[in-house]
DNA sequence: CGCAGCTTTGAAGCCGATCAATCGGCGTGG
DNA sequence: CCACGCCGATTGATCGGCTTCAAAGCTGCG
């Protein structure tokens, strides 16, 4: 199903057993009662909105975030005003792990859309997982799993040029959405253009440009915020190895 | 002291009590006998010379690696030849953190200069972390700081302008460096022009150009892998904001 | 001593940033 | 209900930094 105008999509259900990390984050090798310990620690909020922060960057870590539904950007704030995306976060996916080191958030935390976050203090968590081999051991490869998908965006960053990066980041939302049993190929971006621009470190037109340009070329429908993928598995030869023949990038 | 001929320095101590992770990266809070057990659990291994590898991509996970003395290039090889860089790592740091989410190594790992490495089989560190609730948590902490890491580099490679990248560098260099007790002011790079260049997304081209730039405006002198800063503190202002404000970058 | 590989330097071209202007949707208020 | 105004998105034109191509210089090693 298409998941149609959740810009305005107000009416999301909290209520849901295991909303929990065991079902979002850590499918394997728990025992039903521990998946029942881990599910009485966490912290069902409210539905958040969009502007609403999760944190800011300098206050105390005191809990990780579980994406339930919506979505949520996570940014550096820099001098002027001016704001790096460091990440988008979509349901299932986790919030907060770049601050367990410093005890403090570096980034801050915003929803993008009307959203369900759960909470997990950390120190409950910590406590648990020593208590539970498996749930340490899952915790020790979500964080690894996250340093993997960094190495991912710094070869993007680095090596991609525009064209790759916004393919890759259509396939990753594509892939990641689809996970949670979303249409792979019929989305709502719930992010701006200038925020898209600014997690692939393109400028706002360039993006705006090369949505166009896939639209010409068949690859995908753009409505504002609706995107149709045509295409994907161009898509993701694009993003993956140098793309048109035309242009080789050095291997540098 | 300043390091010299690092490059052919083969006679490396071995010995060294406590070269574990106790003292490389877990400073804090182990009692003496944690301290012992940790390092019963430590392989030692001889020196490593230029061009081994630690591991390759697609091997399976077992150990943890801590560079002792010398260095190491963590890259991920791409098809036809070329390889992106993705990190390096000086004394004091950890290698192959990626690689516990999947069991297998997404990168390879190549020793730049002879070092000394030790292994920490992560079955059995595991174990004694689920044992040692410190030792738990600066795991968590030591995963966390990675990726907070990578989040820098991501600024790095997503905004920050070649000379921006290069000054990011060598002060990163610097006081990597200086924590392990070497000069900030005077050291040896054991990666060549096109390994730096790699690594920051830049043409090997570039770097040799703005290392002659960064010689000629006085900020460091340099005669091939030997670096003297002369003015650090230019660097770190010119790593950090907007360094000149002839052309400043868009707040994208 | 001579080659191979790395580094440096020069020149030209291109991709994406920047500047500039219009378009378009959406919320507001009359 | 519609006109207005604001902000994000799009499109066009130009500029510039970095890559690319090319070639010489340097260094270390066999």
């Amino acid at each position: 199903m298409t998941q149609r105008k959740v810009i305005s999509f107000d009416t999301i259900r909290v209520a849901c057993k295991n909303c929990s990390l065991s079902q979002l984050c850590l499918p394997m090798g728990l025992a039903p009662e521990d998946v029942e310990r881990l599910d009485s620690i966490i912290k069902r909020s409210r539905p958040l909105h969009r502007g609403d922060h999760l944190f800011r960057g300098g206050e105390r870590f005191r809990s990780l975030y579980v994406v339930k539904t919506g979505s949520v950007k996570t940014y550096a704030p820099s001098e002027e005003g001016g704001e790096q995306v460091l990440g988008f976060h979509l349901p299932g996916e986790i919030i907060g792990l770049d601050a367990i080191d410093k005890a403090c958030h570096a980034c801050s935390a915003k929803v993008l859309e009307t959203s369900a976050i759960c909470e997990v203090p950390f120190q409950r968590f910590e406590e648990l997982a020593a208590a539970i081999p498996s749930l340490q051991h899952q915790m020790y490869r979500l964080l690894s799993k996250e340093i993997g998908q960094d190495a991912d965006m710094l070869l993007l960053l680095g090596k991609k040029n525009a064209e790759e990066r916004l393919a890759a980041f259509l396939t990753s939302m594509s892939s990641r959405l689809s996970k949670r049993g979303l249409s792979p190929t019929d989305f709502y971006l719930s992010m701006s253009r200038h925020e898209i621009g600014s997690y692939l470190g393109l400028a706002v037109e360039t993006v705006s440009r090369l949505f166009t340009r896939f639209q010409e070329d068949g690859l995908l429908r753009v409505d504002r915020k609706h995107v149709e993928v045509l295409n994907l598995s161009a898509l993701e030869m694009m993003a993956g190895a140098p793309p048109s023949s035309a242009h080789k990038q050095r291997s540098n």
